[in-house]
RNA sequence: GCUGGCGUAGCUCAGUGGUAGAGCAUCUGAUUUGUAAUCAGAGGGUCGUGGGUUCAAAUCCCUCCGCCAGCUCCA
């Protein structure tokens, strides 16, 4: 008899028939594997890094379904949903369902792609009409159907020549394209769920009985393949976990992202406010965001003089020559707005801050003894940025950076990139986030055409960048094809309070525009030599950093950047006179204070103040105005009791100063 | 820009062809209040814009503008 070793994650192994299954595996060890089991992974071979099952070369194993023969000796191990590799698997097989469904209802239909995505999965149509919402909900009940039907999904092989041909006869031209395109071994494989047939590389769970935990959440356009210019799809989308728990926990935090939401808070707290009369995307700093700002803009230039920055400012509006000199209106022209004419000239309107820093370099002669030269800028820019992709503060038209950049020598390049790194450290523990992600974006050498530079000066660029990453252990991923066209950058993506990434410093090595402009730098060998430039922003924009501030803090600012840190609220007008006068007092500590002294109870405002998420309230009446007094309450730690008013003010004082978040 | 949805008072929303509504907010008056909403009254809308259908349009049709969810793009 021919049989292979199966080696266990235990260390164990056992013999059985060549061709026996990993289902089979799972039965033998015990019934309550085999009845969790979702997936297997196999790894074939001892070191790993050899042809596995399907001839697909992997070392960290290959995860196929528990149906699937084993061949060769191999580590098996069987997957449930313990582990969260399976995951994908099952919300793939998900996507799969929500096919069988939508082929069920509405039997015309022509199937895109499938996959799993990090909520759940979606699934890609084409149909004339499209998908109402109470589509959504008869599609949802018919997979709660055929779920409940525990229909298996299954693996066939068909010859390539004969897929097509299957495709061809259903009329789905989108699948006939994709095997054209990946399939490239003799055999095609595909996975059936009742009627529905998918050619896919799976794996797949065993039967739709297993899912249970998922519900449909919209339906949204989608070009195919992802590129402008393809057929439009319909594509719906699902939130799919293993457990109704994790699936009602989702939608607890898209409910908490919606109370969070900076376009709510920013108009109800009174921060700003984006106005249809002046145009989509132009952002109104109201009293309130006004002064976050100037707190945020104060932290900011005062490190900026500390690191070695000088403050420059530059025009908004600049002859569109210069433009053309910097390579904007070959690279970047679709973000422009249009140019003005004037007397004859035309003049546009700046998209970045770099052609202006760069005059500044070049209005005299530099030697190297002054560099590097560092050149900052709240730099306010204009960007023209099609209609569907605004959003709130996130993605606007006018804009201000934190800009800067920086012109060095070779031999400074790294340690002026440490500096930046450092830099962006100092402003995520400030301003209170203590997680983020780092990416090294990389230009795409596929295509060189969208990009400035040669082929050398990327590899060298790049170099430089991961060389200073790597030397101050900072873990990052390699994004090709995500550069600016001006050269490789450093992105560092900061983790809010309820986990979402937020792209935000950015810290970009430029080999273009030195050329360009013919930058120079006297060197000690008194010959002339070209700086190199990097560009970079901690903040990104001020518009975007704030409206992350607003959904991180939910609104609710610490004591050093809240507009408003103390509302003091009288019992009564029989108080007025003390209430005034701890008002003036807090005011003359420096302390942003407002006085309540509005006709209404003292509940009435306690609850205005919560709901403006004012950090302390000072609570003063009789008793209080009797011994120079306030009752003090916090917005969430609530009533803490009398505090003399001295006391007060100089607790105030030590927690702004400390920038406590 | 593309696909779909949406647009009624400052805000949240009701109103499916027949005289524009509610709650909150605002204003006025009363109340003098002790840790998340005191009571009463008043004012406020050419129903996003422009056109069309109809005796009659918030309601049906078309145009444009804006917003929302995605796609694509991005600080």
């Amino acid at each position: 008899m021919d049989t292979i070793q199966i080696t266990l994650p235990d260390g164990s192994t056992r013999q059985a028939p060549r061709g026996t299954t990993p289902a089979e595996i799972a039965r033998q060890i015990s019934p309550r594997l085999a009845k969790e089991a979702l997936v297997a992974r196999v790894r074939v071979g001892a070191g790993g890094g050899v042809a596995g099952p399907t001839g697909m070369v992997s070392d960290s194993g290959e995860l196929v379904e528990l149906s699937r023969p084993l061949e060769q000796d191999t580590r098996l191990e069987i997957l449930t949903d313990k582990n969260p590799e399976s995951l994908e698997v099952y919300r793939h097989s998900a996507a799969h369902l929500l096919a069988a469904a939508v082929l069920e209802l509405f039997p015309g239909v022509q199937f895109g792609i499938g996959p799993p995505i990090d909520y759940g999965f979606f699934y890609e149509f084409k149909r004339e009409q499209p998908f109402t919402p109470a589509d959504l909900e008869s599609i949802e009940k018919k997979m709660r159907e055929l779920a409940e039907k525990n229909i298996p999904n299954e693996r066939k092989l068909l010859p390539k020549p004969e897929a097509l041909k299957l495709y061809e006869q259903l009329g789905q031209p989108f699948k006939c394209e994709l095997i054209e395109e990946k399939a490239n071994e003799p055999m095609v494989s595909f996975y059936t769920t009742g009627k529905f047939i998918d050619f896919c590389r799976g794996p797949h769970i065993p039967s739709t009985g297993r899912i249970r935990a998922f519900k449909l959440m919209s339906v949204a356009g989608a070009y195919w393949k992802g590129a402008e210019g393809n057929a439009q799809l319909q594509r719906i989308y699902g939130a799919c976990f293993y457990t109704q728990q994790d699936l009602d926990a989702y939608l607890h935090r898209l409910e908490e992202a919606k109370r969070r939401d900076h376009r709510r808070l920013g108009p109800e707290l009174d921060l700003f406010s984006i106005q249809e009369e002046a145009g989509p995307g132009m952002i109104f700093w109201h009293p309130k965001g006004g002064l976050v700002r100037k707190l945020m803009e104060d932290w900011l230039r005062d490190e900026l003089l500390k690191r070695g920055y000088d403050l420059v400012f530059t025009p908004h509006i600049m002859r569109l020559h210069l433009w053309e000199t910097s390579g904007h209106t070959n690279f970047y022209k679709e973000n422009m707005f249009g140019p003005v004419e004037v007397e004859k000239d035309k003049y546009q309107l700046k998209p970045m801050n770099c052609p202006g820093h760069i005059l500044i370099y070049k209005s005299r002669l530099r030697s190297y003894r002054e560099l590097p030269v560092r050149l900052a800028e709240l730099g306010t820019v204009y960007r023209y940025e099609r209609s569907g992709v605004l959003h709130g503060l996130l993605r606007v038209r006018g804009f201000t950076q934190d800009d800067a950049h920086i012109f060095c020598m070779p031999d400074q390049i790294e340690a002026e990139i440490e500096a930046c790194i450092d830099f962006a450290w100092a402003t995520l523990k400030t301003f209170g986030f203590d997680k983020y992600e780092v990416d090294l974006s990389d230009w795409d050498e596929r295509v060189p055409d969208n990009y400035a530079g040669q082929p050398e000066d990327w590899r060298r660029a790049t170099a430089a960048l991961k060389n200073t990453l790597t030397r101050m252990g900072v873990p990052f991923r390699h994004m090709p094809g995500e550069a600016a066209f001006y050269g490789p950058k450093i992105d560092v993506k900061l983790i809010d309070a309820i986990g979402r990434p937020w792209q935000l410093t950015t810290v970009q090595f430029d080999f273009n525009l030195p050329g360009r402009f013919g930058l120079e730098y006297v060197g000690e060998d008194g010959a002339r030599h070209q700086p190199l430039m990097v560009h970079r922003a901690l903040w990104g924009s001020i518009e975007r950093f704030f409206g992350v501030l607003i959904e991180h803090y939910a609104g609710a600012f610490p004591l050093w950047l809240a507009p408003v840190q103390v509302s003091v609220l009288p019992v009564s007008d029989k108080v007025a006179d003390y209430a005034k006068q701890v008002t003036a007092k807090l005011k003359e500590a420096g302390i942003r204070v407002h006085l309540d002294d509005r006709n209404e109870k003292l509940q009435a405002k306690i609850r205005d103040a919560q709901m403006q998420k004012i950090p302390y309230m000072a609570v003063v009446g009789g008793k209080e105005a009797e011994a120079a007094s306030v009752s003090v309450r916090h917005r969430s730690r609530g009533d803490s009791g009398p505090r003399p008013l001295e006391t007060f003010v100089q607790d105030l004082l030590a927690e702004a100063a400390a920038k406590q978040v």
